[in-house]
DNA sequence: CGCCTGGTTGACTAATGTCAAATTGGGTGG
DNA sequence: CCACCCAATTTGACATTAGTCAACCAGGCG
């Protein structure tokens, strides 16, 4: 017997969005990720206008939206997808800073240059504007900058929040974190899943939690004979949720 | 013969600025930190507004300017002194988020509590505004919004740095990071000296690096031995910056 | 069927944490 | 000005944990 396993195309469903092109007027109304993006804070006339200035753009896996290293001219509205995060060290080490999702914004930097590299974990689909554009179309529109300094400080929040898990002394601390983490961000999202989906691998985990995969790897499995978690395709059912929340705060 | 070493002080003149009250109209255009500080977003007429929402307060060190549990009714711009901020884990632990410098602006919060403590490491001055009054004043000025935009963005570019130098390997790699971007933003101040001061404790830099204050003195006896930094009373010198930077990126 | 990538496990090593004691330095009061 | 005290820091010996290197296993795909 064949179990159905949740996945990420059920989670953030590709199929069902039409694959619209730039010309239909509705495209953004429409669009699944809305209420979570920068653009839930326009009204519908604003709203026609951005859809003006942006163009849906589609990743595969492994494909890069932008890289460290690049001028900074564009910025992404995700609205389908997981992406990583990342940048490389001089050593060859790689940092991973984030996990993105549908609704985070991409591309905000300091100077222009991106500060750090992005590509898809999964098939992504993300609106792409003209930094300079978007700025323009953004900076004399208060309800939107108030918008993009909600985005910001969450941002802050959710850094702050891996600071916190980066200081922590014991690896099993660390991944219960990470754990407890992702199935909050995937919950913002309206999605409660009984199963936990980790599309990313135990490098991308390793490199996010300042560990090596081998230790990831001896956690998850101690986790399991804990009998907090349980592995299953592609992801972890939490099996005692109480206890992981423990481990992450003790 | 007695050394004259930079003080904190010196650094940040709290002599050198009058203690003036709420009754000088002309308060703000010669604040000390108006260029470092959200202000130097405004014109005369703003700013002048804006001094009427805001109060000059102090505090000397070890006094709190909020804590995480409160409720986040003021917000705050730093103009003279150093603070830590921090949160205190249900362990017992306590992880140190940053250290906040002439200029920053604390208080932003998601929810409306704060999200770290913050008490003062040298004496402070900073201009008090209830946070629903600096909203209001902010919230239809686009040049006020874009230079909050533009604070939330180096704040997490800080913090994004903060996490790479969290998930680094060696202790010796954190205390030169620590190092190098303390001077840094030191040296955003305008300040340049000689030798680096450092007001916090090693149970603050043990807390902020998520090492032990331990380690911390024996890493930076270590790299006194290798001739990379020299300890002079309440700071360091940095006597071989080509080798600390080295050290912090490999 | 066998290769290739990703993941797990084991044995050993190196680094940091822990506990405890010694030392330094600044501040206070005589 | 000096002696003393307390807090901060440094140092040492030892324990614990995660990293390293290497082998092994499992699933997907040509």
């Amino acid at each position: 017997m064949r179990v159905k396993y949740p996945s990420w195309n059920s989670l953030m469903p590709q199929s069902a969005l039409p694959r619209l092109s730039g010309d239909c007027p509705r495209r953004c109304l429409h669009c699944w990720a809305r209420a979570l993006s920068l653009c839930a804070a326009l009204g519908s006339v604003e709203l026609h206008d951005l859809e003006k200035l942006g163009k849906e753009t589609r990743f595969a896996p492994k494909e890069s939206l932008f890289s460290e290293d690049e001028n900074a001219s564009k910025v992404y509205s995700l609205t389908q997808g997981v992406a990583r995060l990342y940048r490389l060290l001089p050593d060859g080490r790689r940092h991973i800073v984030g996990f993105a999702l549908p609704g985070d914004f991409l591309g905000t930097t300091l100077s222009d240059r991106y500060s750090f590299s992005a590509d898809a974990i999964t098939p992504i689909v993300a609106c792409r504007f003209s930094k300079e554009g978007f700025s323009r179309f953004a900076e004399d529109k208060p309800n939107m900058l108030r918008r993009m300094n909600e985005f910001e400080v969450r941002e802050l929040h959710l850094a702050r929040n891996q600071m916190l898990l980066l200081s922590s002394r014991s690896a099993e601390q660390k991944v219960a974190l990470f754990l407890i983490g992702w199935r909050d961000r995937l919950a913002r999202l309206g999605e409660e899943p009984k199963t936990l989906p980790l599309p990313m691998k135990r490098r991308d985990i390793a490199d996010f939690l300042g560990l090596t995969i081998e230790t990831v790897s001896r956690t998850f499995t101690q986790l399991e004979r804990e009998k907090v978690i349980i592995n299953v395709p592609k992801g972890f059912r939490l099996l005692n949720l109480a206890r992981a929340e423990a481990l992450a705060w003790t």
